[in-house]
DNA sequence: ACAGCATACATTGCATACAAAGCATCCCTC
DNA sequence: GAGGGATGCTTTGTATGCAATGTATGCTGT
């Protein structure tokens, strides 16, 4: 299926930021360097469209980026979701219905993170700290809330990279991480719901603290072509 | 833009419950009927795929079903975004961002609410229950949420109506829409967001018994042909 | 009569052709 | 020299044709 593949090769390439956001795509632009027909890289394009990753721009679709602004709301409604992921993965422990090794899964990651930061590659780190949180969402067991989380991270992710530069920043986070992990482990559904908000609040102040400066300015309106 | 209007009839068809969970779509079916190509047909249920309205399942799509359990998993992330967007609407009103002419709509919906419950009509109750609480989200001014809230809203709303069915519940609906909307009034950010979330959680209860039976059981493979 | 295989049909996936629409550019006129 | 209009090109929207695939049905053999 060519339109599940130029989906995921679009998709990969611009949560990784590979394109610039702004940047237009024309779908003969597309078809001809995935050397495909129209037809697939349309449906690609429509799909995208719908996760929000591009918008039609009049011509064409235009690679999507979130405002300042519109990075706050993400990450407002992804500290409720978390929460309630996170509360729900407690809750599900507290009955008995979570594997040790699951938790242990999650410690781990966040070992790793904190290694991986450590050694300043923060490319690896937003990467394990994305495993890491839909790991936890994943123990929610709510494919509703886990889906919608996906399609969120999609869209913020390129920010959690920026999240990580303040300094202390890092070892904050896997501190909180591994608050997270007690709290669940422990069954403590609320105290898990609280923490898991305050991680994504505090992640999202450091985004913005991390971006250089062209916080909410540029909507992707103004990156057209280099002089 | 014909794509656009069979997603739009297509769309209006599934939520509204005209066309049965489980019925089967083909691309020359809904094409003959709606006369237009197969091309536009295509990209409309690719969205509403998307969407989550139908899914794919061999040959074509099916309409989706939530069941029972998909159903609570919905209501579950519906109670937290509510959560947020009453909370956050709350503070908004506090900060003295919310025309009073917004408040005045919310409470003239709930009593053309009361009215039409009061009247037995479930299907306008259903409606106006739905513009009530997309206008608390409104509220929220956050347009993240308030998408992924009318994605969900999609999804549920049949299900809605079922929820008014129990006796009292009507009324106690609108009790619950006030009570909200005097804690949004009076800017009470956690109450306002409790409320919502409460609210939510009530509804799901009222919508599970609601239902006559089939709870979960059907996820829509069933339904094929008429005998 | 039942099982297995082959064939025919329904349906999707992809490509290509055609039409329409928007935008930029260039020329002509004032 | 500047402004307006016409023309041409780029790009999307829609239709249709063709190939591939999976399913159902019917036939044949045991």
């Amino acid at each position: 299926m060519q339109t599940e593949s130029v989906y995921r090769r679009l998709r990969e390439r611009i949560v990784t930021g590979g394109y610039a956001p702004g940047e237009r795509l024309t779908e003969l632009s597309v078809s001809a360097v995935l050397e495909v027909s129209r037809t697939p890289v349309r449906e690609a394009l429509r799909r995208l469209e719908g996760d929000g990753l591009v918008r039609s721009a009049g011509r064409g679709v235009i690679v999507a980026a979130l405002s300042g602004e519109a990075l706050a709301h993400a990450y407002a409604v992804r500290a409720s979701l978390e929460a309630l992921t996170a509360e729900t993965a407690a809750a599900r422990q507290r009955a008995g219905r979570i594997a040790p090794a699951d938790l242990a899964d999650l410690t781990r990651d966040n070992t790793l993170l904190a290694e991986v930061t450590q050694a300043g590659d923060y490319d690896q780190a937003m990467l394990l700290n994305r495993r890491f949180h839909r790991r936890v969402a994943e123990l929610a067991a709510n494919p509703i809330a886990l889906e919608m989380l996906d399609r969120l991270w999609d869209q913020i992710v390129v920010s959690t990279r920026a999240s990580l530069t303040p300094p202390q920043r890092p070892d904050a986070v896997v501190a909180e991480h591994r608050l997270l992990v007690c709290a669940i482990a422990d069954g403590e559904a609320e105290l898990a719901g609280r923490i898991a908000a305050g991680h994504a609040r505090a992640t999202a102040l450091a985004a913005e603290a991390g971006v250089p400066d062209d916080s909410g300015a540029n909507s992707g309106a103004t990156v057209k072509k280099g002089p």
